[in-house]
DNA sequence: TCTTCAATAATCGTATACAATACGACATCT
DNA sequence: AGATGTCGTATTGTATACGATTATTGAAGA
């Protein structure tokens, strides 16, 4: 039971199971979120379920008009860009803040994460998305940093969102490799070399995965970002 | 009237309101927030008191213990370091982006700002704070990255906050000359030089106004942020 | 006088209630 | 048929209600 019934903890249940969901894709982008609906599938009151999707919404994983309730985003691409900049940034910071810094046992850590991704890289997609995902939150976490932690997590989770949009379907979004040279390059303490092999990392994400390669067919592909950024509801 | 009785926006009000009474002091670190106080000064119900509380404890301006209520933040050493670091970071990524892409109206803008904040520097304090900190904002907004934006507003309204505690009483905090010369490399498109200046600029900020310079009168000043990081109530 | 403890008051966490608004279906008119 | 107006329903925005938890006060005992 991870319901708990301390106070505040369900509220937090509430926000992580949303949270998750839409990352994992199981409540897409653009799908109405009702606060009745969602409470009671979640055994909880509307009350919790609205500051969950206000947290969501402050952290861009959820749109919320007034007067017409919530909807799991959906970026525009030049949000997307935005994000991706401002996520590219912060890792550059990261990446400075810990090279040289890193102890023994932190540089083992991230040598088997990188072990367990390239185990995964075969087979599991999922998992090996997830997997790269966590590295870098990983590397957030190390810096000691809350405050860059927060950010990069939450940066992280609307790239997971962005690339469920404009991402090709099926590509790994990063490459094992790239990871362990960072690894060198932090161990090695060269702070503006592991800075660059960051932002080429992060940019190589993009373009490997990502924005304007995917040829759209029609017109509805072209036209649904902005029927759901208005809050219309194509079928 | 700001109050206006459009819906969503009296929670916006209440937030803002309690938002600006902390940057300003007028709440002071670590005080107690009640909620049903605060609505009713407000005019408004404990339900969106609490949304603007939960908002503003996301942003840490706030501190949200469970059961016992919301108090403004009391930061201690370690997190203000945190935020400043952050708060650098992100701006030398604003200066990098604006490097060479500033208009010449934006640039206009800009010095006339300057030039305000010259006017105001011998004379009005509080005025004078207003305008350095409006100065990075504006950067921050001309960068058109809305996210880069709120970032740099929220690691800025903490850094007020941090230096209420432990700055000094009436610090200038920018250098008005800082900003000139800024402006100049933004406008030679000098991204690094810019980057290397913002960076300095915002050191110098800490140094001149903060951390540790600070002789601490007697014992009460050394407990206060432990006292109120435990929750406890000094009088 | 200082501690201990119980009763009371204050405040929070969550659910529910009620009014306001937006969406959809049907009827009406041209 | 197509457009337009009206009613009913669903859903939101905000307030209130109620139990639970924590702070406070005051009295009794050491």
């Amino acid at each position: 039971m991870t319901d708990s019934r301390q106070p505040g903890l369900r509220a937090q249940s509430v926000y992580r199971a949303l949270r998750r969901a839409i990352i994992e894709q199981a409540l897409k982008p653009g799908m109405k979120l009702p606060e009745d609906s969602i409470g009671e599938q979640l055994g909880v009151s509307r009350t919790l379920v609205r500051e969950a999707l206000g947290r969501l919404a402050i952290e861009g994983l959820v749109e919320l008009k007034p007067n017409r309730g919530a909807s799991v985003a959906y970026p525009t691409l030049e949000e997307a860009r935005d994000v991706f900049d401002v996520r590219r940034g912060l890792e550059r910071l990261v990446a400075e803040n810990l090279a040289g810094r890193l102890t023994a046992a932190q540089a083992a850590e991230l040598e088997a994460h990188v072990r367990q991704e390239e185990k995964a890289h075969g087979q599991d997609g999922p998992e090996s998305i997830r997997l790269s995902g966590e590295f870098h939150i990983k590397l957030a976490e190390m810096t000691g940093n809350a405050l860059l932690l927060r950010y990069v997590q939450e940066a992280s989770s609307r790239c997971s969102l962005i690339l469920a949009i404009y991402g090709r379907p099926h590509s790994s979004e990063c490459a094992v490799s790239e990871h362990r040279q960072l690894i060198e390059a932090l161990r090695a303490g060269d702070g503006a070399r592991a800075a660059h092999l960051m932002d080429h990392h992060l940019q190589s994400v993009v373009t490997r995965a990502l924005l304007t390669p995917r040829a759209e067919r029609d017109i509805r592909d072209l036209l649904a970002p902005y029927a759901l950024s208005e809050g219309l509801n194509p079928p």
